[in-house]
DNA sequence: AATCTCAGCGTACAACTGTACGCTAAAATA
DNA sequence: TATTTTAGCGTACAGTTGTACGCTGAGATT
């Protein structure tokens, strides 16, 4: 029952896991990939890889499920900082920036699979953004206390515009970057304070 | 003079282009294409393919211009129809939503290879997103005669939103696309409100 | 009419792909 | 201890890819 053998079994997974997420970069892109190319960076031969999955897609699909934990774990992070006295918008891009930077690959993967070839890829990442935009629905329907359904059209329009600005941010450095922030942070501004004036003028 | 030589190579030229953009679709992208696969629907040996294009690169940066020539086609058109008494913004969204289904390959191109493995493409794609933004601030700046640098940052955010936008609508039909149009026009109109606002209250 | 140009073709090749199949050795189970 | 399970390996194969090379024949040029 000390299951050494499971537990070697989890490391090699991870280890295509981590294999796959390595070789994603600007340059290359998950359906770029080979099962071969993984395999070999895994350190397993090519026809192992089918002990663990039983496709490529089966493992990106794992993937996407990683990256969509590590979002959670970040909207986490960025509820406590606001919690200890952040500026919310600031502190949230912040966070998000942080994100980019400290796990490209895994926000890349989040961004192209979102208009990617495979339908159930595109699914897998529709959801992880969901629950990305109903939490930040919630917090605004709290804190501001306005209708719902417009909460949830301005949350859905603030993360549209946090995560195409992260795309962006991927290929700047230095100052042009900073000015994508800031351009980032005047759009929530006028998002904020326009669905604040709808929902609170009308009722649906 | 006559160039029936050159008319015909433009013609192949052409039905290369109509070729590889027939292979696009929602399982198929651009970097899944494989130029024998093209010459083959293009009706010409793999090799001839070169007397045209040096590279498969080559020919994908051409269609991001055919791409960006429909867009800008169509941004005249929603001019015209604005001028001739239409809603601004239901009237460009709805023209948007035309472009996707009428040419929803060369905007698949757009939206994928905005954030694809190219910087070549990333930037023709951003270039053409520009124009794009560009226009519309210049409109918005002259009607609301708000600050320069407020309208770009208002129409940068409008347009990442309506792209969006477009993007989700590519996997839906009929009753959810409508929400999605309807959602997509009170976002709109947050930022437009809220970008006014902002713009109107300071100089910069 | 003689010459040149060049779009398109066919052949050929090396590189790489996914994956079927059967083996082995070590861990798990009985 | 004897048996079963299984992660990982090596071999093998058919398919696809990009592209180098040289040829041809029909327009273009002189």
């Amino acid at each position: 029952m000390a299951g050494v053998r499971a537990q070697q079994k989890l490391k090699t997974r991870q280890a295509l896991i981590e294999a796959a997420f390595n070789q994603l970069s600007a340059e290359h892109s998950f359906s770029n990939l080979s099962l071969r190319e993984v395999a070999r960076e895994a350190g397993i031969a090519p026809t192992s890889f089918y002990r663990h999955f039983k496709d490529m897609n089966e493992l990106g699909l794992t993937m996407v499920d990683e990256a969509g934990l590590t979002l959670r774990q970040l909207m986490r992070q960025a509820r406590r900082r606001i919690a200890s006295g952040g500026s919310v918008i600031s502190t949230s891009v912040l966070t998000f920036m942080e994100f980019i930077d400290n796990q490209p690959n895994q926000f890349r993967l989040l961004l192209r699979e979102r208009s990617g070839t495979s339908k159930a890829f595109r699914s897998a990442v529709a959801r992880e953004i969901k629950h990305f935009i109903l939490e930040l629905a919630h917090y605004l329907e709290n804190e501001t206390g306005c209708d719902s359904h417009h909460a949830y059209m301005q949350a859905e329009a603030m993360v549209t515009i946090v995560f195409t600005s992260g795309a962006e941010a991927l290929d700047l450095e230095g100052h042009s970057r900073e000015e994508l922030v800031e351009r980032l942070i005047w759009q929530l501004r006028y998002i904020s304070f326009g669905g604040n004036h709808y929902a609170q003028k009308t009722n649906s």
